[in-house]
DNA sequence: CATACATTTCACTGATTACTGAAATAACTG
DNA sequence: CAGTTATTTCAGTAATCAGTGAAATGTATG
């Protein structure tokens, strides 16, 4: 498959940036080309249009389902599996924080748990003890918040954020009461 | 230095994640130190505790400048460099955020605007045009907002947050009038 | 301004990660 | 169930990134 002036820039440079966002480059050059492509395609039919190999196509695929980007569907008449990508930036976004979530913080907010928890932390100056703390009910309170903002509906969330700081006047009002 | 048992996983961790978090180890575990630290450090005692090259510290702590996440001190009678970060996790977000949007963000942005006035745009069919113009009107509204949440005072922030879905009713009841 | 100390640059090595292609496995079809 | 097509595994290679240490540069002080 050919790709547009266009599509071709815009999975280049997805693919670029892939290595900031913490995915190879082919990983996101798949998700690109299926965020931009009208049809599902088949994991022969990405291998042709990036011009990478069969088997790189295959483990990147594998872990664009992994972190619930991709999914599989089939055509009837046809036993491959087609590949498919959702087209809502909304929902996208919320995939991948909650896949950097899982894979960025939780980790650390089980380590600091964990030395919060262990004896050796009375041997810590008090500072040291509450900068862990702090760290780690920081963490809590953002995931948490998180959690809860990404569950809103997209519409809801829209209002939220159209309202942008003046946000601060309907929280101070509300919470004077 | 010698570093007590807590202080030591908590650097340690911290270095593992940083490569997760788009930062080399050593990056990741000077901050760590700094962080935990009472006092200011120069490379010289950061090279000592971590283990590592004196060169790997002097690079590391440019890139953690470049990031503004540490700044430069220095102590009467002493000509070295001191190097500290802030203990304010609030703070630190906020640079974080603020490090990320530009490294990860502002490039996308750019191709995307470029993208949408580009002559080859109307070679593309419509599907296409709305789902580069959603991306970027996605990226730009997100920013934006990112932007006031930051420059709120960290006590609204948190009366933000501490509202959590909540806030959903403030915003319907805020929008019907 | 010479010396000593402090810091940075840079070419190299080591480690990690991405990608390839052949071979193995799995899944469907006549 | 033999043949065909689809997919995955895996060992090897290529590319990228992190870290080292010697040499070069910069900077304060007697």
């Amino acid at each position: 498959m050919e790709l547009s002036p266009v599509t071709q820039r815009f999975v280049l440079h997805w693919g670029e940036m892939g290595t900031r966002w913490g995915v190879n480059r082919t990983v996101a050059q798949i998700h690109a080309l299926l965020y931009l492509s009208e049809q599902a395609l088949t994991a022969e039919e990405i291998t042709d249009t990036l011009g990478v190999a069969r088997s790189n196509v295959s483990n990147s695929l594998k872990e664009l389902l992994a972190w619930r980007l991709v999914k599989v569907v089939h055509v009837l008449g046809d036993r491959r599996d087609h590949f498919q990508t959702s087209k809502d930036v909304w929902e996208l976004f919320k995939l991948i924080v909650e896949g950097r979530k899982q894979r960025e913080i939780e980790p650390t907010r089980e380590v600091l748990n964990d030395l919060l928890d262990s004896p050796e932390l009375q041997q810590e100056s008090i500072e040291t003890r509450q900068r862990i703390e702090q760290t780690q009910q920081f963490i809590s309170i953002m995931t948490h918040w998180s959690d809860e903002m990404l569950r809103l509906e997209p519409e809801t969330l829209m209002k939220v954020m159209k309202l942008g700081a003046r946000i601060s006047s309907l929280v101070r009002r509300d919470t004077k009461t």
